[in-house]
DNA sequence: CCTCCATACTCAAAAATCTGACTAGTCAGT
DNA sequence: ACTGACTAGTCAGATTTTTGAGTATGGAGG
């Protein structure tokens, strides 16, 4: 049941819409959690249910109206005991992974390409996180901001984030020259 | 549905029962996916009713009998088009990547323990990973090994596992110190 | 003797997640 | 005038994953 968590856990910055949420799962809370717009209405739905956040409607002239959301009391009661609570372990579970366990035995150049292309994307998101982390932080450096900024929460799990995605981009970069240099080395076998 | 492929991937480097798999999917195959026991003994049944593996009992004098299964053609081929195919990006679900967006407004006491004992199991899986790594090569080094191995898929994804397991251990070091210096700064007003 | 652990599986049901389709208005570009 | 993208959602249904409880046998340790 952590995407309701989560969910309060992003709605701990400000108030936010749905659409909103949706937005922020795609970037900054897509460090620790990933989830469908769908999902987060959903959740929202039975957040203000239970009482762990309140939504107020905004009218908008030029655009549809929306409902922001905030944590109540209630919510942030129901994660500090998230908090104190045992957490399970965290899986990768990756396609592309799973097509580099058997690519030397079904052929390896559509994987080539893919762990390319997977490294690209990373590259993207790590300029992405960089771009954040520097907003965050603002202008003091990052041992300062670490020890004497007021909000560190986002920034951490960007921290990690930033980790996973150069450690991907490495990983991709470094296998698919290793089966490139084999396709080279047995000339076409496969 | 890539389930199915782990478990056809996994199957790739020899014959199977569903218990061993499940032992796979601790270990090995847990770089790249995870999946509990029951899982594992229904997608088999799923995937040789497709005819994408072959099963056959295992008569055992001191133990209960077993299935083994092994990929069919069919299974190779599906495989196949699995790896041609699309890969959907990959996503990080922590729980504890959660309490730490939340940490420096929920209590950041219980969080760090957690970190703590996070590093320590990353600690014991890269001790695990490392032996495993060993065991796949042999005497032989690594650069040796990747360009001449004849099968290099498993050691390829366990090289994926052990980088993000060193990775997730550094995190949570390093977090776990900013979060116990910023209480030593404040003395306990959280 | 008794309990725990390992092997080897099975079944049912709940919960979480994903897929896909749909509404409806605004704005920018061609 | 039309197309496509962005805002701001909703609904239904399928699929996947998790939770929890069993079955049955053999060997090891106290």
């Amino acid at each position: 049941m952590a995407l309701r968590h989560a969910v309060l856990a992003a709605l701990l910055d400000g108030e936010f819409s749905g659409y909103q949420l949706a937005k922020a799962f795609d970037i900054g809370v897509a460090n620790f959690w990933h989830a469908l717009p769908q999902q987060l209405y959903a959740e929202l739905a039975r957040l203000e249910r239970d009482g762990l956040v309140a939504g107020r409607q905004v009218v908008q002239e030029t655009r549809p109206n929306k409902r922001l959301f905030r944590v109540t009391e209630a919510g942030r009661a129901e994660l500090e005991a998230f908090a104190a609570a045992a957490s399970k372990p965290s899986f990768i579970r990756d396609d592309l992974l799973v097509k580099v366990q058997a690519a030397d035995r079904v052929g390896t150049a559509p994987v080539i390409g893919q762990l390319e292309e997977r490294a690209s994307a990373a590259e993207a998101k790590i300029e992405l996180l960089s771009a954040l982390l520097r907003q965050l932080r603002g202008d003091v450096d990052e041992e300062e901001f670490l020890l004497r900024g007021e909000r560190i929460g986002p920034y951490l799990t960007c921290l990690r984030g930033l980790a996973f995605e150069r450690e991907h981009r490495d990983w991709c970069l470094r296998i698919a020259a290793v089966l490139r240099e084999r396709r080279r080395a047995t000339h076409g076998e496969r």
